[in-house]
DNA sequence: ATCAGGATTGGCT
DNA sequence: GCCAATCCTGATT
């Protein structure tokens, strides 16, 4: 089933690890969808988060109800898609920073260029390349638009690599501020993260 | 009005 | 490992 605005309600960090294994989902001219194996949780006075400095034009979606899509541009070329969590107005999101490919990989293929499985997800600006997730969808939805997100055991038999593996929690990739918070989350034995 | 820098990626050394 | 690409946001003048 498609995750209800219930399940993003709660405490960003257990919604993080919950997201591992679920099914993130594009239908558009097709659909193409990847299992989420590698999240990072941005808090409320987290000096990393985008909304640390208070909401702007930019990070509207941030401070609206959770459940729906923050997507941003980073470094004026790539896009990177958020789900916000917790209630509403407190500016709390969860980044999806890698996928392992579950459907519509050709189409996926194609809009990366490359066919290796390994490089068609492995990263928050790879994800969004190969599922065609443009900046068009913040601030929407996740239960009820193009862009959705379905419980592991939705839409196929299979699970993602290292299913079993413990949830590993690191530092999060990339930033300069609050760079020791352990905020990063994968499974152990996974290999479509995008960096050890 | 100006400007530094960013939750990245891919190509080159 | 290093660095350019590329552009918008937010902070400062």
């Amino acid at each position: 089933m498609i995750l209800p605005p219930s399940f993003y309600e709660r405490d960003t960090v257990t919604v993080a690890k919950d997201l591992l294994g679920c099914l993130l989902v594009h239908r558009n001219e097709t659909a193409t969808m990847g299992w989420i194996v590698e999240v990072e949780a941005y808090l409320r006075d987290d000096p990393a988060a985008h909304s640390y400095r208070g909401e702007t034009p930019r990070n509207r979606a941030m401070f609206g109800p959770a459940g729906h899509a923050y997507v941003y541009r980073i470094y004026g070329l790539h896009t990177c898609v958020n789900v916000v969590t917790g209630p509403e107005g407190t500016g709390e999101a969860v980044l999806v920073r890698a996928l392992e490919p579950a459907g519509g990989i050709e189409f996926m293929q194609a809009r990366r260029g490359t066919d290796d499985p390994l490089a068609l997800a492995s990263g928050p600006g790879k994800l969004t390349q190969a599922l065609g997730i443009t900046m068009d969808l913040d601030g929407t939805p996740l239960s009820g638009g193009p862009l959705q997100i379905w419980s592991p055991e939705s839409l196929s038999d299979r699970r993602p690599e290292g299913t079993d593996g413990e949830i590993v929690q690191t530092t999060r990739i990339g930033i300069t501020k609050a760079a020791d918070l352990p905020l990063r989350f994968y499974r152990n034995g996974n290999r479509y993260i995008s960096r050890r």
